[in-house]
DNA sequence: GGTGCGACGATTGTATTCAATCGAGGTGAG
DNA sequence: CTCACCTCGATTGAATACAATCGTCGCACC
């Protein structure tokens, strides 16, 4: 354990369990805390500038989720990463979010569909300035966003916690970063704008597909999804 | 709220967070809490025999969970299911099963193996003397071991959420049951042992499709998976 | 010199206490 | 009579304090 230089990372106000939960989780998709690393409690509650109680609620949200691992009184640490876990989540993810698209072709609200074609530029934008961890961001958004649109509640929960892992594993494992993805993003959008289930769907395979593949071969196109 | 007759209504020694999570789970799927209710943490503390810090924990993780739902200052209550709750579940299911049971194939050891067969046996036993909420246990159980015997953690924590929601929405929504299904289940693990992926995969896919249209006619074959 | 045992420090687990916020019920003015 | 406002009770959120447990280091003993 390295010395902490600074005690508040990043001194938004006071943060409350909710709060700490998201930045923990944050943390842990973008590197800053490793995989296998133990997060004491004391050293979270000093971080963030809580105490303990709030952190515990966090870790515990957090364990769920599948980001911490933890035993009785054997501390809790950051899962570490399978080899094959990329691929597993990268599969699922190719059996789920066709069909929340094909459904959000048919239930996506107008609101929802703005909020679409607003990430689609902000995720543009990020791309264009260079800034990863805001692309990475954007992307785990975007599809969360199409799976709520879907109006399944299961699908959702899901997708949302496989777009996080997913974000997590790419930024852990490679630090490379792809671009076009979002101009196919642009074109699901479209085709939730039109209502076309199958194209959304088929749409939505093929993107994810090609991020499988991408990964496969190690180069060019991360952050991809 | 009606008032608590019983503080401690199973008292199998004091709990801890981890315990408590399992009780309230228990408790939520076997519809002693009911959709919609809400769960103010000092009944709970009193309930379970411990205090609103353990409580707390326990309800964070499930929240994480998809089984409740809070907001801040607002308390916390058990999700409400929606009508295509149930069949959105189970089509998820059935996209990821069978391709657990595929990988469960080819990788399962002879202890998960040992395991399977002796579900079977007690499921098989449960159904016989008509032991409802073991029966569903069990069959949660079930499928929960063939998704750890795939080796993929993302596969086993997916279904794991999967299989207790699932007994969930029956339990919840249909008081019947089922008998055959633990035959087919006799089958599957026939399956594994021989390490046959495809056979393993196309019985489950089977053996999840009868369960589905079994919900549709909304008769017969219930706490089926 | 190696090994087993025991005490200490560190960390987690829980309880108690206090502060912040929300909603319901009552009260008074219009 | 209705509605706005305000006060109060209940509940959640957080901090502090205390107890239980584990790992490690050191020492005695074999």
């Amino acid at each position: 354990m390295s010395e902490q230089g600074s005690p508040q990372p990043e001194p938004r106000g006071r943060m409350s369990a909710q709060a700490v939960s998201r930045a923990i989780r944050d943390d842990v998709i973008n590197g800053v805390h490793r995989p296998g690393q133990r997060l004491t409690e004391e050293a979270m509650a000093a971080r963030y500038g809580v105490s303990r109680v709030p952190v515990r609620e966090a870790l515990r949200t957090l364990e769920a989720e599948g980001f911490l691992h933890s035993r009785p009184y054997a501390g809790i640490a950051v899962v570490e990463l399978d080899d094959g876990e990329a691929e597993d989540l990268l599969e699922v993810r190719a059996l789920l979010e066709p069909l929340g698209a094909a459904r959000a072709a048919l239930r996506r609200t107008p609101e929802q569909l703005g909020r679409l074609k607003e990430l689609v530029a902000l995720g543009q934008d990020a791309v264009a300035g260079d800034r990863l961890a805001e692309v990475a961001r954007l992307n785990s958004r975007f599809h969360e966003v199409i799976a709520e649109a879907s109006g399944s509640r299961t699908l959702t929960q899901l997708v949302t916690q496989l777009s996080q892992k997913i974000a997590w594993v790419y930024s852990v494992q490679l630090p490379r970063r792809a671009a076009d993805s979002w101009s196919e993003h642009a074109e699901i959008v479209r085709a939730l704008e039109l209502g076309d289930e199958e194209l959304a769907r088929s749409l939505v395979a093929r993107h994810i597909d090609r991020a499988r593949s991408a990964y496969r071969r190690r180069t060019n196109v991360v952050y991809d999804s």
